[in-house]
DNA sequence: GTATACGAGATATATATACATGTTGTATAT
DNA sequence: ATATACAACATGTATATATATCTCGTATAC
């Protein structure tokens, strides 16, 4: 009935704003958890759900008896579940593609464990040069369940984000990404694309895309430029 | 004045080692909140306080009106922190280590930019092989500020973690590693080292680490062997 | 049989409250 | 001057309660 947000989601919004406009800086203290609870004319217990969760995330830190800061640590994380387009948005790069394959193809074992369908059903193979001002960055090859987007070769994929369709066409979205990366020496056609040369060092990463519900939506082989493209991570 | 462990993280230990033990199997459904409530005596919000943060680390998912469950997704990031001793033994290879160098430095303007400390300030630099079952697997170069550590160079790294050391003697925790990774042509000395050849593919992987009060203390430009090493990484 | 309605049970959100514990600054006593 | 005590204020833990929303199985009506 009632469309409306949260208010603990909306506190939460409201503080990463700030963040993101300097106004709560890297370090400094917050408002205390009572002001919040004045502010948004709510609980302490609503207040401290959002703020629980900000810190969990990294991006807020406490210290018992003085307040709440701002952590020093830039959070980029969640960056990375949005996908390239928008990643390479952010870093100020405008990104393309260009699309080498997009087909059906019968589901490889290995396809179908991590996709966890059944080997019988297809699959749609999507292979794309991945780049950045016009320089290529990655080839990026997913796999997505037919079943589970009928109708996903309509699009066109050198235009638009694949994580866009899937959420404005398919109401899917990405909560987890988990990616295995290795380093490779890179040769073929690959490495004519990438580096314009018959060998290169490349990264290799393998993951799967997994939906809120726990699901796999996607599984991605990809290759991205050894020293064009930098990983940041961080662990906890 | 009580030292008695507060019950959220009594329930948080309890079903952790529930999943661990496999009594509490993977995308199988837990016992409710009502349930817990009854079971440890206590309120609901407190046993949510409990599963909001085993959910939010990635051991259990929820869905509205049906339950709480274990994850699919092997939860791998907090194994990273605990550095390359830990790790290794989780995945059952046995972890030794060659110390190259460990020595007293001024400190580099990079460093100490990382570490946050003045330019004037010397830091402890500690090279070492690390192994797996006597194979190499990676360089680790770690830079650590002397003020902070002092007397750490009493300690042999061939047989101690530098984390347990930090830890039992120094009284600090790490909470965070903010790290960067991309590929790298490994050549010279560490390629004979990695690889026993003249060149190689690796991963180069540099980034600070973080304790409990958000300060760095320490800073690390590492060389993995890119074949031998994968890593394992659960965006979000 | 098939569809609908409903209720039981589970998680989701929110309020109000209480006391514990840690930090900091200020006032007081020495 | 220095130490101590205390008050103010911050986060930490916990209880008790209420209502909303979602899922699923079962009973009912057709």
């Amino acid at each position: 009935m009632t469309d409306t947000i949260p208010i603990y989601q909306q506190i939460i919004s409201y503080i990463k704003e700030y963040i993101d406009n300097g106004i709560y800086q890297k370090g400094n203290i917050i408002p205390s958890e009572q002001e919040f609870c004045n502010q948004f004319n709510t609980s302490r217990m609503t207040v401290r759900k959002a703020i629980d969760e900000l810190v969990n995330d990294g991006y807020l830190y406490r210290i018992q008896g003085r307040g709440t800061f701002v952590s020093h640590w830039v959070y980029r994380k969640s960056l990375e579940v949005l996908g390239f387009t928008y990643h390479m948005t952010q870093l100020g790069y405008k990104p393309s593609s260009k699309v080498l394959t997009f087909e059906t193809k019968r589901t490889e074992p290995l396809i179908a464990e991590k996709l966890k369908i059944l080997p019988t059903e297809n699959v749609y193979f999507l292979s794309r040069v991945r780049m950045a001002d016009l320089e290529p960055i990655a080839i990026e090859n997913v796999y997505l369940p037919e079943k589970r987007f009928p109708g996903l070769d309509v699009y066109s994929f050198e235009e638009n984000s694949l994580y866009d369709v899937l959420k404005t066409y398919y109401k899917t979205e990405v909560l987890l990404k988990q990616e295995k990366i290795n380093a490779i020496m890179v040769e073929g056609i690959y490495a004519k694309i990438l580096f314009e040369k018959d060998k290169g060092v490349g990264m290799r990463m393998t993951g799967v895309d997994i939906d809120t519900n726990m699901s796999p939506i996607a599984y991605a082989n990809s290759i991205y430029h050894g020293t064009k493209y930098i990983f940041d991570v961080i662990f906890r």
